[in-house]
DNA sequence: CTAAACTGACCGGGTAGTCGGTCTATTATC
DNA sequence: GATAATAGACCGACTACCCGGTCAGTTTAG
């Protein structure tokens, strides 16, 4: 097998990408490799040389892109700074990267839905959900060895909050108009920095 | 024209039903509408009758299914008592509503991630976002009048408080095993319950 | 008798995937 | 350093299947 320069990360890269603009088109479903083979500026067989199924190929877009969305949050939210201006930090990072990613988002939003029956993206998915609470636990349990927040389970709240930025992009996506994304996210975050400095409710009957 | 007994609104349930109960199995687009009519005990034809395509038929499926979940939430919710109670209701009701809908979930997904494309789903899930919307607005601003809560925008608290409901129902969706759905939305909720009691952060800038 | 309600065999367009063939860089051989 | 051999990378016409949708006919109630 005579070794020449692997050009294969390149290629799957330019598959990908060709995927993601047209799956942002036309969606999941409507989009036929056909379309992708094209926009990629290869072949059928081409594309079918790196990626043995349409599954497959949209297994690892949804990789790719939920890897990619935790690194702009990681990316915004490194900047440190105290545990407060992290959230808004976080906050911004949440506006600005929903906003840049708009066309992406809904693609993501199909992927979320394709996690519930598919395997592989279940797993891509499910480590993307983790990987972004693991991240705001760290806050939390920062903000509560510095005393700045109450005490409380970080995990729980960290799902909270992780949820309470994932539901305000769905919200958003369905109904742009509906909602000031950057008014929102701000507002939100302010409401649930306040619950966290305020004190625990008495955890009764549990 | 002879007027039978109109059987048209018996059968379209039925039909719905039917394709709820295979879409929850199959997924969306993987379902068939020989399937759906199999289910239905009904024949192609006869489908076909009352749903001019599948588009319509989903379409029908989404705002029935849409008008359902609001109308557990109002039922839950509407068991009356102060507004913290509410919102402790208005947890049970996610919670338990879930739950026992939670075939249909996976289903409701995919139909968000519908409503970025097709107008006609759009129009429903924006409704029912709105709706549920509008209905924890109503709890805030009563708990801003009795001075439980500290005054705020109520409508975009609102609006984070129902997307802290959907990202939460979201992450369970995709990881139930991850997340003790009962437990994280008490958690959440008393998260929300404490940043309204507090009072609210200087809006500089604003 | 009428027309709405319903049947199910059939069809055609669209699409994921295939496969025999081509091209090109590398290495082996003389 | 020319020629042949090799195999990875790539091409694109073709296909087989699937599935939404149709429609000519049948049943049934009034």
């Amino acid at each position: 097998m005579p070794p020449r320069p692997d050009v294969s990360e390149e290629r799957k890269v330019q598959i990908l990408e060709a995927a993601a603009a047209v799956f942002s088109r036309r969606g999941l479903h409507d989009s036929t490799m056909d379309e992708i083979v094209e926009r990629s500026a290869l072949s059928k067989g081409g594309v079918y040389w790196y990626f043995k199924s349409k599954d497959e190929l949209v297994a690892a877009l949804v990789d790719r892109m939920c890897a990619g969305a935790l690194h702009i949050l990681e990316h915004f939210v490194k900047l440190g700074g105290p545990v407060a201006q992290r959230f808004i930090a976080m906050d911004r990072a949440m506006a600005d990267g929903i906003r840049q990613l708009s066309k992406m988002r809904t693609v993501m939003l199909e992927f979320y839905a394709l996690a519930a029956r598919d395997p592989a993206v279940r797993a891509s998915v499910r480590k993307y959900f983790q990987d972004e609470i693991d991240l705001v636990e760290q806050f939390v349990r920062q903000g509560i060895e510095s005393g700045e927040f109450c005490p409380s389970d970080p995990r729980k709240t960290a799902t909270s909050i992780a949820a309470l930025y994932e539901g305000l992009t769905l919200l958003w996506v369905v109904d742009p108009a509906a909602i000031d994304l950057e008014e929102n996210s701000r507002q939100a975050t302010a409401l649930v920095l306040a619950g966290l400095r305020a004190s625990p409710p008495p955890s009764r009957k549990g």
